[in-house]
DNA sequence: TACAGTAGTGTATGAACATACAGTATCACT
DNA sequence: AGTGATACTGTATGTTCATACACTACTGTA
């Protein structure tokens, strides 16, 4: 979250004084009578600038401020995921150097249950509903069955790391065949040959089965 | 302190209710929108009934309603969110008979920050990627921008109860109109006259909005 | 029977409020 | 030298809001 100037703490201090001390948040007006203002403008717009740092929410009604920052510390849980973008050569999926965030969620929220966080990147998997920027839960896991849909790591040999990828996966004997979920033609089907990936590793695309996709969380914005 | 009667008691609640869901007390239209009087006098009677009993203090501005009890455990803790299905007649939204599940969610990692959860049914929202049994993060506000999708609460006489039903919103002076997300012919617009709902209550579908929509989940199976 | 309390409808009005637009000035950064 | 963020003044407007007045109707009670 965005820091608050000098001047916003003050106020964000004034609006919690004042809702505490009157259980009503305080309009425009109040803000220029403690502050001194001689114009409600001046407090409209250190409540937008708060607002748009995250503090506090505005409604369009009177007296319509709502804190969204708590005044004592926020509770500690375990209902955490990591949420993991590419993963660095040599790495384990969940070492701390490739998650990019933790978000609060109950792992159970899924099923099967979500070991971590993946965001799309993409339309690949349009047709199933699963939108670019999406959250998808990954329960990890290192096979699948046909037809269902995975978190494919993929080595990209010029960054040296492994992208994740959503696809739908199909297994006969040693062909696997990645699907996308998209019919546009630009989302070609992947074809890998276990035997080739094996004998010659620095040819063929390397991959392996990250996990089991296990739902999703949209954030909007 | 003295006895109140079932109906102050409701309002009483209802204060509650809105300061714990919104941050802000109701002013005396929303109490009446809540138990549909068409005076906003007589939400202006029971608060000084309620206040001369000593259950609240009104202050002279917008707003000014103070409760000098203590409000009660809040029905949802911080990390739980109530799913909703349908609204029972004359019931507020987050009332317990319309809670089916209890779900755990952190509700700031919605945007805005979610109230409540609804599930959603059919297929109306396909084109934006929200399917048949996605839990939907609704935040709850009465009023929306044009082109926002809404939780809209339609009632329904045969059940007598509200349904809810995602729609992208638009609004030209009294003209509602009520968008799906799906090109299939079958899903069709809703328009709705303010004026004409007003009038004749019994004819016109009746509508409000329950909420904005903040993001979903998405459980398979 | 009368009276106080409760529960409303209906109308009206002025003040409070949010918010938009048009400016000015300072400061840090590029 | 130019741009964007911050921090205001000043004015204006339309809506929201509290609240007053007048009136109906039901209920328990002294």
């Amino acid at each position: 979250m965005k820091n608050l100037t000098d001047r916003q703490t003050e106020i964000l201090e004034f609006i919690q004084r004042t809702l505490r001390d009157s259980g009503v948040p305080p309009t425009r007006v109040d803000i220029c009578a403690e502050f001194g203002f001689s114009s409600p403008n001046a407090a409209e717009g250190h409540l937008k600038a708060i607002a748009a740092k995250g503090y506090i929410e505005l409604m369009r009604h009177s007296r319509g401020i709502r804190l969204l920052v708590e005044q004592d510390a926020p509770l500690t849980n375990q209902y955490e995921l990591p949420l993991i973008g590419n993963i660095a050569a040599g790495q384990p999926i969940m070492a701390e150097e490739n998650i990019e965030e933790t978000v609060r969620i109950d792992p159970e929220l899924f099923h099967p249950r979500a070991d971590f966080l993946h965001r799309v990147s993409g339309h690949s998997m349009k047709e199933v509903g699963i939108l670019d920027g999406d959250l998808v839960g990954i329960h990890y896991q290192p096979d699948a069955d046909n037809g269902q849909i995975i978190a494919a790591a993929i080595y990209d040999r010029r960054s040296g790391r492994e992208g994740i990828t959503l696809k739908r996966y199909f297994r006969r004997g040693n062909k696997i065949r990645l699907e996308s979920e998209n019919s546009d033609p630009e989302y070609t089907t992947i074809e890998i040959d276990l035997v080739q990936q094996d004998e010659d590793s620095q040819e063929a695309a390397q991959f392996r089965i990250a996990g089991l996709y296990a739902g999703l969380i949209r954030r909007p914005r």
